[in-house]
DNA sequence: AGCCAGGGAGTCG
DNA sequence: CGACTCCATGGC
């Protein structure tokens, strides 16, 4: 039997006829890609890779040693098993979400891993993203694992656990530090069970949370989203008080939750490349 | 220099 | 509950 064309080299080709990597990788889901000529440079949990998209293929460069199961851990990662056209089409029957999701046709809700999601979004309070990602390669550089390539994975809250709010200063992530060393601890501790806040009622999830030092509804809510991989996350709270005030003045559609996180995502992408006042999605 | 950042905790009424 | 203040840091 051949080897796959795709295998070769190391390569990991995957099909992704309607991947707008871009969309995807810097609409402010996640702070560790940066581009790079004609594709993406990142680091996921322990893995670096160099990813692009060519004739609607998602080719994946790890710049390190493939681990088991390395394509399926991709496939996941960038959601690639979701029906995304059956979301869209969906989305096209509302006036507002035909509107967002044709802002950003290719965007994709990347499936990030637990505890780095929940860390990354307690740094994004009150915060920009540009300092955002500053201080997340830092957290990596100190207290994660050092990588073949050079590069640092995301500490695992071992890593974190023993340490104190000083022992962060190297971070420059302010009052935050404690909130990560909390979240951390609550981790260690087993009280923060991934597989039950991926299975249990949204308000439940939300709740328990919510229970971590630093984390509100707004940061709630992206790490349903972006960390459990729960699309019928919506920030209506927070953001009912910002810009989708003006677009849901009713309260985001129930009919339409399972295209919330999608309309979350390409709404604050929009918002943000926009400016905050005028115009619609 | 000054405003703001993908908020949240603590306090007070 | 709701409103209000403070928070540590740095991007722009």
């Amino acid at each position: 039997m051949p080897i796959p064309a795709a295998q070769l080299d190391g390569t990991i080709v995957l099909k992704a006829p309607d991947l707008d990597l871009r969309a995807t990788l810097l609409c402010g889901q996640c702070f560790r890609w940066e581009e790079q000529g004609t594709g993406f440079f990142g680091v996921v949990s322990d893995r670096a890779a160099f990813v692009s998209c060519r004739d609607g293929n998602l080719f994946i460069d790890p710049a390190t040693p493939p681990k088991e199961g390395e394509a399926a851990f991709w496939r996941d990662y960038f959601d690639l098993d979701r029906d995304y056209e059956a979301l869209r089409r969906q989305m096209a029957s509302h006036p507002v979400l035909q509107q967002a999701c044709a802002f950003a046709p290719g965007i994709r809700i990347l499936r990030q891993p637990f505890f780095e999601t929940l860390c990354s979004f307690i740094l994004s309070a009150n915060n920009n993203i540009p300092r955002i990602k500053g201080i997340i390669e830092r957290l990596c550089a100190c207290f994660g694992p050092a990588l073949e390539d050079g590069h640092f994975g995301f500490p695992a809250p071992n890593a974190l656990v023993a340490l104190e709010k000083e022992d962060l200063a190297p971070l420059r992530c302010g009052y935050r530090a404690s909130y990560l060393l909390d979240a951390a601890r609550r981790m260690a501790a087993g009280e923060l069970d991934e597989k039950e806040l991926k299975a249990c009622p949204m308000p439940e999830a939300r709740a328990a949370l919510q229970t971590v030092l630093g984390v509100g509804p707004k940061v709630a809510e992206c790490v349903l989203l972006y960390g459990l991989g729960r699309m019928e996350a919506f920030p209506v709270d927070v953001w009912m008080r910002r810009a989708l005030l003006e677009y849901f003045p009713q309260g985001f559609p129930e009919e339409y939750r399972s295209c919330a996180g999608i309309a979350q995502q390409v709404l604050f992408h929009w918002v943000r490349q926009n400016g905050k006042s005028g115009g619609k999605a």
